[in-house]
DNA sequence: TTTAACCTTTACGTTAACGTCAACTTGCAA
DNA sequence: TTGCAAGTTGACGTTAACGTAAAGGTTAAA
């Protein structure tokens, strides 16, 4: 088995440790769009790469409105119109904003880590 | 005025943009313990910055539990037991692990919207 | 062929993080 | 002293992001 070209909801529930229910459930928000044969679902490559980028999403607190909107950003880049195009510059500046702004509050955070890391230190140097 | 030493439950609500429902529910959740004047609250410098950091924790996507966790940690490091500062240690490098993934996270949504902000370029120049 | 493992839809339940009244008290400016 | 802006404590409502049954279809192995 070298490379997979399609996944069942389960097999993905179980690489990305998620419930079937939470897959079913962003597609129901149409954040996802697998194929069908029958009823039942079927997950390309493409859809795979989807839920690593919803999944991302979320590790930054984004909530899955926002990630939809991000994913429509980015759909609008292949053929958008003058305007269209010129609003979404708009949009990527905004969220590079954010990103900013989380890289600081990343950086005060490992920085407050360290400090209290040095403090464990000193208390636990006082045992000896 | 140079420099305020205390603040009542509006000003912070005003400076931080937030309701004061949102600050009282934070106490309700003991995330800040402001001192009171008859039965109103009010809040110290401390109290401030204590709020500051509820709220990076927030842009964080943390809950307020795991704030509330990071707080009681913090804690701890001044006059905790061999035992506890040892599974602080723990603590800290957990959440760690969670910032490095973060800033991945980030690095590689950066660079999605470098490379969609090149797609917008390239269709607007579509139309000269 | 039957049973067991997956799949499906439908629908109600749950938790976090507030929003939104309501009903009351308190501080202070006119 | 009065009235009104700002504070207080309930208590119920709301939204997002699923959890958790219930009731049933499909297919592959025994």
């Amino acid at each position: 088995m070298t490379e997979q070209t399609s996944y069942s909801i389960s097999e993905l529930a179980a690489e990305f440790d998620l419930t079937t229910r939470s897959i079913r459930f962003y597609e129901d928000h149409e954040l996802l769009k697998p194929t069908r044969r029958g009823q039942t679902r079927i997950y390309s490559r493409q859809d795979r790469v989807q839920l690593k980028l919803i999944l991302r999403g979320k590790r930054l607190g984004f909530s899955l409105l926002e990630i939809k909107e991000l994913f429509d950003l980015w759909d609008t880049t292949k053929g958008g119109t003058q305007k269209q195009l010129l609003l979404l510059q708009a949009k990527i500046s905004e969220r590079r904003i954010v990103l900013e702004q989380q890289q600081q509050d990343i950086n005060m955070l490992q920085l407050e880590l360290d400090n209290a890391q040095k403090r464990c230190e000193d208390g636990l140097q006082e045992f000896d």
